[in-house]
DNA sequence: ATGGCTGCAAACACTTTGCATCGGC
DNA sequence: GCCGATGCAAAGTGTTTGCAGCCAT
């Protein structure tokens, strides 16, 4: 599993970084866990390097953003959540149980770009609201009560 | 000019809240500087009202979404910025100049909350990249490199 | 071996909160 | 007059930085 180290070794070499045991570990606690913020990659990672620091999960985080590997999203909350970055995905971030859901663009990128002659490097998309378990709920709660 | 206070006071009241001359203010503040950070609505409001305070701004701010009169915006920066809210439009922002440019919504939210069985309450789209005008600035900086 | 990387702790930027006073209803 | 709102300053979060030792190249 994890990512083919290779890549990453020579994509890091190119801007005179270097791969160690740390980003090799972060990059895959990122690739498998979507949508985590800085503490639970920490929390995450010390399962496996109990030593590993805070601040090198966010340098490494800051390192993996400008290699353009990873990407931080704020979804509504005050702290950013990463994930492996792709051009044009959206989530749609549940308020009520923080369930975030992944969906492919559900528009013309491309067409934008044209129209308003704006060079795209990047989507940040997040329609927040409730998802279905929780509309449910919610509905329960409000006959309940 | 401003914003009708008679529909303000009655939206606060019926939160038990009051109509402050702050509040008034800061409203009227963001309204006519969308995209505002909070220091930057401080500065405006301190010049119909000097001793207002920060965290006044914090709390109005605060409030003011609750209210879903205004709404937060991460725009890519640690920290937030303010607009009076709309549900559907999105953000092309510039990564060179800082210009935001705002656009209707390029898709069909209802359509997608059928789908996917998501009530959508609120939609935050920001395009990140290149103005037309970076886009032809960064193209002569390369030229004469 | 050398220069980048790490862990730790201290510093930082932005936002929130406690408290005494003030003022809208 | 009551209870919510304000201004100030102190505390909280999330993130970044300085530094001495460590390790990938």
């Amino acid at each position: 599993m994890t990512t083919d180290r290779r890549a990453m070794q020579s994509s890091l070499a190119a801007a005179g970084k270097r791969l160690t045991p740390e980003r090799e570990l972060l990059l895959d606690v990122i690739g498998q866990h979507p949508h985590s913020d800085a503490i639970e990659i920490l929390r995450l990672a010390r399962k496996r390097r109990p030593r590993i620091g805070l601040a090198t999960v966010y340098r490494t985080l800051r390192l993996l953003e400008e290699l353009e590997v990873v990407e931080a999203r704020r979804l509504g909350q005050p702290h950013s959540h990463y994930e492996v970055r792709r051009r044009d995905h959206l989530h749609l971030v549940c308020t009520r149980c923080g369930a975030v859901l992944d969906l492919p663009s559900p528009f013309d990128v491309t067409a934008l770009e044209r129209e308003h002659d704006f060079e795209v490097s990047q989507v940040r998309l997040e329609l927040v609201g409730l998802c279905a378990k929780c509309r449910r709920a919610a509905r329960r709660e409000a006959e309940t009560s």
